[in-house]
DNA sequence: GTTTCGGTTCTTTTT
DNA sequence: GAACCGAAAC
């Protein structure tokens, strides 16, 4: 049993209100740096202090990462009781559900959860399969973005589809006819995508009363992080659980509803009182994270966004120095300036990791890890590529997928397409041959496979088969990792050698991806968490050294709700950040702004605003920019300006120059 | 008929 | 780099 927890002494009036409320419905209001997140974890130690079952308690968060935090924090103050509490994103509490429950809806317990890249490929055959290729045509990632939007807001297809191709040679009848076939494959797949776990979810517990009536009743606490950013279904989800009770604490701030591309709709947190008639409404403004010099230009940046409800963040830190705007030539010195002013903070007795890089899109900071490594700077990066979307990774997750769920076409398209001499479309004619059905264990499966293979292939199934054929139950249960390696072993070990240059670099995350296995107990649960967590490194706790002293680079998407001593936030120039499609258009461009608004909020001490000129892209041609529109309409008072655009830099001339 | 290879073009943000 | 397209090779 741990000792009491002293409220009054940790916690400040503004946060111990919500923390020690009764139940009902509360909506706590959070501008940046408030201590949202404690008092999330505080409020839950008080619920459990007070001898609630935390089996009763539901805490949903945004991403994976803070939902971890979370339950490690809260598990600090009041120990092992938490245990039994669900805490998680929507999408894998909407899993937790659909596992026990998928068979009301025509699945199997079984389901593949598809990525991404799986979702684009699956889409791509889609549209060969309706003869629709075509130049004019939509992209895979387009309609999955329009896919989402319907799926997330419930708003028809066709209707998105005719404002968005409103001036092209696109008939919105053929986008229809599209998302018909992708539904019914992915069913005949037993898969499903991200926004089918939300909305089956959701479906289910509609059309079934009795399982609502279940988790409604076990559910009888239900917190919300990030509240602005739920999209529709998520609400609906939430609304429905928390109905009959009205237990709902959610928290959230609608300056930093930074996801209204993916269907997030911060009306949901405006309109939360009209839904919830007696709620009670909480505001945390007093500010422990910045110094006064940022929160400034945190203001004053939002200020320029007349829609949204004002609040002003209060400071409770000593002044110190106002934020720079660095103006520089291009990327180049961009990335040679950031390093050599890094360099000078650790000269200063600054440690890594309480720095941070942060930018709106990934190749954003192409230029400075180049920069970083040559002058042999550690950094971890939170975007780009993920763990588990690298081929490798995937490769060798095709044979469990099959394993776990024998209607997994992608899976197996993309085991045959490893051999020789086999591509798409032999792959497609033994899946029909096989019936749709592929079952790794079943002798005769592999048999006919085989059959059918061109000869130049059939040696190397051999090795594939090799995994299977003597597999012992236990180990598909206990033991996956197993698995893993008899495939490296015996197949995938030479096939990396002779595709991958780098394949020294590659069998070593498949190895890391052999040792992750042993924290799960079931296959299933492995490959719900592959496909539901997007980095290995970001996501889960870094390791000591990595943590000791290691510089962050991320996309301001995934800083949210973290804290640097030192941000540096890259190209800030118009067209960069904000993003060329969002000039003009008044709803992104207020996104962008609240991105901005995120960004600044970052900053403990010092934050650097970096505004190069030039962008030279790989071809040679250059691209100029004015300053971002985000700098330029805050009042000049508030920032430091250097310029050191006209130094003695000379920009490179060859391009080549940047092939890496 | 299919696969593979080589050249070209483009990169928002994420579960 | 990776996704896409057209041409060469199997």
């Amino acid at each position: 049993m741990s000792k009491k927890i002293d409220f009054e002494k940790t916690l400040n009036a503004e946060q111990r209100a919500p923390v020690l409320a009764e139940g009902g419905p509360m909506l706590v209001i959070a501008a940046a740096g408030t201590g949202k997140t404690r008092t999330l974890i505080y409020r839950v130690a008080c619920l459990v202090e007070r001898g609630i079952d935390p089996r009763s308690i539901l805490l949903l968060t945004f991403t994976n990462k803070a939902a971890n935090e979370m339950l490690d924090r809260a598990r600090m103050l009041v120990g092992n009781m938490v245990s039994g509490l669900w805490g998680g994103t929507f999408h894998h509490v909407a899993n937790r559900i659909l596992r026990f429950h998928a068979g009301a809806l025509g699945y199997t317990s079984d389901y593949t959860i598809m990525d991404r890249d799986d979702s684009q490929r699956l889409l791509r055959d889609c549209i060969t399969v309706l003869d629709l290729r075509d130049k004019h045509f939509p992209k895979p990632r387009v309609l999955l973005g329009m896919f989402a939007l319907t799926a997330n807001r419930q708003c028809p297809l066709e209707e998105l589809a005719e404002e968005r191709f409103e001036n092209h040679p696109v008939n919105p009848e053929d986008i229809v006819a599209v998302h018909n076939l992708y539904q019914k494959r992915k069913k005949e797949m037993n898969s499903m995508d991200f926004d089918d776990l939300l909305v089956n979810a959701w479906q289910i517990l509609k059309q079934e009363k009795q399982i609502l009536k279940n988790y409604s009743e076990r559910f009888q606490h239900i917190l919300v992080d990030e509240y602005q950013d739920t999209n529709l279904i998520q609400s609906e989800l939430i609304d429905m659980l928390a109905g009959h009770h009205g237990n709902l604490m959610v928290v959230g701030d609608d300056f930093q509803s930074i996801y209204s591309w993916r269907g997030a709709d911060f009306k949901n947190i405006m309109s939360f009182p009209d839904r919830y008639p007696n709620t009670r409404i909480f505001k945390l403004e007093t500010n422990y994270r910045s110094v006064p010099e940022v929160l400034d230009v945190a203001n004053a940046c939002i200020q320029c966004n007349p829609e949204q409800f004002q609040k002003t963040l209060k400071s409770t830190r000593e002044h110190s120095k106002k934020p720079t705007v660095v103006s520089l030539a291009d990327g180049r010195q961009q990335a040679l300036f950031v390093t050599s002013h890094i360099k000078s903070l650790m000269e200063k007795g600054e440690i890594l990791s309480d720095i941070a890089i942060i930018y709106r899109s990934h190749y954003h900071a192409l230029e400075l890890q180049f920069e970083l490594t040559r002058a042999q700077i550690p950094y971890i990066i939170t975007s780009g590529m993920r763990f588990f979307e690298q081929a490798h990774i995937k490769d060798v997750c095709t044979i469990l997928r099959l394993l776990n769920n024998h209607n997994d076409e992608l899976s197996f398209i993309r085991l045959l397409c490893l051999l020789p001499r086999v591509g798409e479309k032999t792959a497609r004619k033994i899946w029909r041959a096989l019936h749709a059905h592929f079952n790794p264990l079943l002798s005769e499966h592999r048999e006919t496979v085989k059959l059918k293979l061109p000869a130049p292939s059939r040696e190397d199934w051999g090795k594939i088969e090799e995994v299977f054929s003597d597999l012992k139950p236990s180990t598909m249960t206990e033991d996956f990792g197993e698995i893993i390696y008899r495939f490296t072993s015996s197949f995938y070990d030479d096939y990396a050698v002779e595709t991958f240059d780098n394949h020294k670099h590659r069998l070593e995350d498949i190895e890391e991806l052999n040792s992750y296995t042993t924290k799960f107990d079931s296959l299933s649960e492995f490959l719900s968490e592959v496909a539901l967590i997007s980095n290995l490194d970001a996501e889960n706790e870094p390791t000591e050294e990595q943590e000791q002293d290691t510089l962050r680079l991320t996309t301001i998407h995934q800083a949210k709700g973290l804290e640097w001593k030192v941000v540096f936030i890259l190209w800030l120039a118009d067209g960069m950040f904000p993003t060329k499609r969002a000039i003009d258009e008044p709803e992104t461009e207020a996104e962008e702004r609240r991105l901005f608004y995120v960004a600044t909020t970052r900053a403990k001490d010092e934050l650097v605003l970096c505004s190069p000129k030039v962008h030279r892209s790989r071809d040679g041609s250059s691209q100029f920019f004015s300053p971002s529109r985000f700098l330029e309409e805050l009042p000049h008072s508030l920032l430091k300006p250097v310029n050191i655009a006209h130094s003695t830099y000379r920009p490179p001339t060859s391009p080549r120059y940047w092939r890496r």
